[in-house]
This record gives structure tokens, sequence and C-alpha cells, in this order.
DNA sequence: ATATTAACTTAGTATGGCTAAGTAATTGAG
DNA sequence: CTCAATTACTTAGCCATACTAAGTTAATAT
């Protein structure tokens, strides 16, 4: 039986192995995680610059960056608002979303081989677990990102 | 009753989801998370850089400039190894620790702060799950960092 | 009609990552 | 013992990603 205190550190441990193995999982990808994680938002079809910046708690300058280098690369194109002028929007390009679903299935990949070495049990408090994760890190000002 | 890949999928939205709100709770702070990181290496004494560098997971130079940063500012002092000439150390100062506490304290407190939302069973569901996630993220090359 | 606001971009600065190349100390081979 | 190779680190130069402040253009409101 832990305190909530205990069970904070333990997770505040366990979140940095977790950065820590992301970054090694994604070191010399072609595409950064963050840029895949811009990539991921633009799934569901082409996005306003203050959207994307809101949901990655980035400002616009920085996400007017991200795309610079997305487009530059051919990963993203820009377009227009058609009600607004002003408006700038960014889709995903096809080169993109192979980008992408690469970078997704060796991330899912990795963690599907890790997945194998624990018990049946274990996984069963895994997936008790996840929801309960997914309440904790929930930003209550922002709705979750697609991917 | 899910799949291993779907589980992985689910893991891995969670996982996105942590990044940002670290990120979000790290914004406006004095001491970067890196540096929060660095510094909680120095915790239990001096060590040398290529230790930080591997532990850290980024190379050897990238090191150097982040001691440099943390010296500029105060934060950790360098020190030479008196058998090897050659190995300079990284401490951790009066200042640091100070920055250190503040951060973890800070990072902490939230944690807490969510789990008053979960039920006693949520989080003897979650104390259950959280071994088996540093069992799904050790570095099986590097031992865990101290903090 | 014009002032304000909103949506972006540009410019400038800092952190944090890399490789390649330099320096100084230790180790090892002959 | 000497000198080449290795080790530990720093320096230099590049890129990505973050920020603020200031500029531009379009929409809104007075």
């Amino acid at each position: 039986m832990q305190s909530d205190r205990e069970l904070a550190e333990e997770l505040n441990t366990r979140l940095r192995e977790m950065v820590l193995m992301m970054r090694r999982v994604n070191a010399d990808q072609a595409v950064t995680s963050q840029q895949a994680s811009v990539l991921g938002s633009l799934e569901g079809g082409p996005r306003r610059m203050t959207e994307l910046a809101a949901e990655h708690g980035v400002k616009l300058p920085t996400m007017t960056a991200l795309i610079n280098r997305l487009e530059r690369d051919g990963l993203v194109a820009r377009g227009r608002d058609a009600s607004d002028a002003r408006v700038v929007t960014a889709r995903i390009t096809r080169d993109g979303s192979v980008q992408l679903h690469r970078v997704r299935e060796r991330r899912i990949g990795i963690l599907v081989q890790r997945f194998a070495e624990l018990s049946e049990q274990e996984r069963d408090t895994l997936t008790a677990a996840l929801p309960l994760l997914g309440r904790l890190f929930a930003d209550p000002d922002r709705p979750a990102p697609a991917a």
C-alpha cells in the first residue's frame, strides 16, 4: 500500500524512463517525433495554424516554423480558407502519410515486442490502467490530439 | 479483451498525452526539464561527463553544452578526477539543489492532485501497473537514472 | 471610415541535439 | 622507453524547436 506521494514519485520516474525510451526509438528516424506528432494531427483533414499550435501546446510562430520545414520536405502543403482570407491551413501530402505510417508502425512495433514479455495477467493489469493514465494526463482545456 | 496491437496503439496515445502534459507543466519554469533531469543525476554526488551523457542518451558534446549552461547559471560546478587528469566531473551546487527540489515538487504536486480524482480501487490498479511500465520502458543497455 | 482585433509571418535569441575536428592525458606495442 | 593508438573532453558549426516582439493583411466593431 503506497501513499499518493510515493505513487506520484514512481510515476514521475516512469515518465522519465518513457521519455528517454521514446527518444532512443526516434533517433535516426527521417522524421522527428515533433514532426510525426504534427502529421498525426493532419490525418483527419486540413487544419488551421492556430488550431495546430494550440493542440501541440506551442506558440503560433513555432508552428509556422514547424510547418515551414514540413512543407520544405514535401510532407505537408499549405492552403487557404475560403471564408477567411487570413487563415492558413495545412494538409498532409501522400509523402507525409507514408512517413507518418512508418513512424507509427515503428513505435507500435516496439511496444508490441515489449508486451510479449508480459504475462496474460500483466497485460490485463495494463489494459485496466491505460484509461486511468488517460484521465491523469488529459488536458482539460484542449481536446485530445487525433494520434 | 484487446489485442496486443490495440493495447500498443492505446499506450502510444497515452504517451503522446503524457509528453504534452509534461511540456505544459514545465513551461515557464526557471529550469528546463532536460536541465532538471541532469541535476537529478547529480544528487548522489559528482559524476563524469561520459557517465552523464550515457545516462541521458545524448552524445558527449551535447552534455558539455548542457553542463556549460548549468555552470554559467551557477547550478553545477565542474571538478577534476584525482586519478585521471582527462576526466571532468560535475557536481550540483546549493542553488542547483534548490531548483531541482522546486521542479520536482511541482511535478509531483500536480500528479498528486490528479490522483485525488481517482477512486481507491483505481489507485490500486495504477500501483499494480507502474512496475509493468518500468519493464516496458527500461533500457536494457543502461541502468535507470537516479531520479 | 477608421480603429481594433485576429491570423499569420518574420526577425532575433536561446536550448538542445548532431558530426567532425582539435587537445591533452593515458595506455599499449615494440 | 618511446611513440602510436586510444580515451575523455571541448570547440566549431550545423539544424530543429522553443520563445517574444514586431510586422502584415484581413475582418470586425465603433
